[in-house]
DNA sequence: TATAAAATTTTACGCGCGTAAAATCTTGAA
DNA sequence: TTCAAGATTTTACGCGCGTAAAATTTTATA
């Protein structure tokens, strides 16, 4: 677009050449950036106007060298190579946006120092604010802490307790109870399938909802614990459901999966070792999991999964956000908001 | 580390009372900043004397809004929720960092308009250079050749002819020609699977690369074309081999799909209308394909795949846009560099 | 029409740092 | 020891914009 005009129109250098062209005062036109509906109708057209013809841009630098608070928005999730991060990271870019923010992205890519680094640039960013998804267990959490006193910061996904001005993430108990009494309902009670050492806490809180749902309806629960440390669930499954099946195979026929990457593990070594999932007739056993990960309608069998709400957990997210930072960085208690899943149906249980 | 200090030291606030508190000039605190070299040795002590003493930093803002070139380097990618572009990304962001610069990654979502959007907002980020896997047909390549012109650009993955200063991919005709050469060397000819109307211009590389490839062999090639928009690549394989098996089936029992992520829908499919895909006795048919997706290794069966040189493409990528930015922005020629696959045998062919 | 109150614009100043040019210090040879 | 060339540091200035306070205009009321 410059290029079109170029022989026409002069080139607009900074805020006071383009407050000259356009007939205003510079500090004038600096509200108008800051926020249009601050000046006048009059004055606006004018700028506006001008805006056509010249086509400036304030220096975002300059910007936000003097202004106390930007409008930055960090983005941190602890594994973008999960489809899931990105799909929530997406949603939430996109309201941030809505809401007048800048948000930028981040991973740790599952590493504790990376994590800290991250949080360490986001600080010299001097963000409005910071949407971070934890790595959880693997976390330092004294940094965290850290960075959270001095940058207003919503936690969401992993919760970490006490840590930021406030928690938004998926109801755990909503998701084991609902795929646990669906697999009761309509077969043998399932087994559960976890990491012996989870990454992230949500783990933690699906066990304990698996041992209250199957207390509750007066059965025995089963945990198998597989070993593997790291983000890399879907071979840990795998290695995990290998080790199972040569040490004389799953205790029921029925297997809830502590979330769905471990369950793409679980299914490819089911596969490979000839056992066939699913609620037919020649099927070895049911696998049912938890997330509603991208992939998991392509799994073979495809994968019966609770969903995340995604809409809401990125909205409230953002919406947390903006009242923080417009309440001044600080609410005065903290606050946890939790989701509900919903039941996905496929063919593996 | 700031609290821990907090009651012993003063607060920095800006590098002139840094350089007072460590008895140097404030422009030549600057220059090392810039540069810790550029300074005496003596000068260079005192001031890392005093930084472990005050854990000062500059502020990024007042440096990029005077420094003609930040260090900034943008990373823009297609599509984030494919793991393949995750896992360049997370390779060049690292070799970036090594380099001296600062990256950020962006996505398009798959969306044109937002990959303008995001090169309209890099623009005021002053990048010193921008490393960009374009959409491929859906860009706007007007608005892609106006931003290199401004820009020193590197385009990697996607080659856009004749646009950015250098291109770096992979070499699609040795992912196609080992590939069908393998399937052939073992088995009978491949049909192609691929999309009609592909979002990616190396489908199109790689139709014709099948088509020589198989003339070459005196075979007679047989292309398969699916519709489907868009980048959800496994629904539209997936799809498509429905259609394609409620029309008669697959014209050969061997078939090579033009990226995994077809392939994992094609797989999907093939694994729903109970057809067993692989080498073996029962098998309906053979499937390869080419990319080596993270994921491809869990599918059922795991996927045999020509895998992208992650690291070489990463490496030369930023090594290019080092050079172009040490060459002022500009080479004399454009130059395009592609690395070789390297076949994964697994179990689907 | 006059005038006080409210809204808007302008004046005036500073933010934190980069950088050319001037001043100073090192270094090494005479 | 001296002194010039080279290396380093300091001086001096400006970048592009935010923002409090002052000045002005607009709006509402009498």
């Amino acid at each position: 677009m410059t290029k079109v005009h170029a022989l026409k129109i002069p080139k607009i250098k900074n805020m006071q050449e383009f407050a000259d062209v356009s007939g205003i005062s510079r500090p004038t036109v600096s509200k108008y950036f800051n926020d249009p509906s601050s000046v006048r109708a009059s004055t606006r057209e004018k700028i506006e106007k001008a805006l056509e013809a010249y086509d400036y841009r304030p220096n975002i630098y300059a910007i936000n060298q003097n202004r106390a608070l930007t409008k930055n928005v960090g983005i941190v999730v602890p594994f973008l190579a999960d489809p899931f991060f990105v799909e929530i990271a997406r949603q939430i870019e996109q309201r941030c946006i809505d809401a007048g923010f800048r948000p930028t992205l981040f991973s740790s890519h599952g590493e504790p120092h990376l994590e800290v680094e991250i949080l360490d640039m986001l600080r010299s960013f001097k963000p409005a604010g910071v949407l971070l998804a934890p790595l959880g267990r693997a976390s330092n959490r004294e940094a965290i802490e850290r960075f959270c006193a001095d940058v207003p910061t919503v936690l969401f996904d992993s919760n970490l307790e006490g840590i930021g001005a406030a928690f938004v993430g998926s109801d755990n108990f909503s998701f084991i109870s609902q795929t646990v009494e669906y697999l009761c309902r309509t077969g043998e009670p399932p087994c559960f399938f976890e990491m012996a050492t989870p990454a992230n806490p949500n783990a933690n809180k699906r066990r304990t909802a698996y041992l209250d749902t199957m207390n509750r309806l007066g059965l025995e629960p089963l945990v198998l614990k597989i070993d593997g440390e790291g983000w890399a669930f879907e071979e840990i499954g795998r290695q995990g459901t290998f080790r199972i099946l040569d040490e004389g195979g799953f205790p029921t026929n029925t297997i809830l999966c502590s979330n769905d990457r471990l369950a793409i593990g679980l299914l490819s070594a089911c596969y490979e070792r000839g056992l066939r999932v699913g609620r037919g007739g020649g099927c070895a056993f049911r696998v049912a999991s938890n997330d509603d990960h991208p992939f998991s309608r392509f799994t073979c069998p495809s994968l019966t999964t609770a969903a995340h709400d995604y809409e809401a957990v990125s909205t409230r997210s953002v919406q947390i956000l903006s009242d923080l930072v417009r309440a001044g960085g600080h609410f005065p208690e903290r606050t946890e908001e939790l989701f509900p899943a919903r039941l996905v149906l496929r063919e593996s249980a």
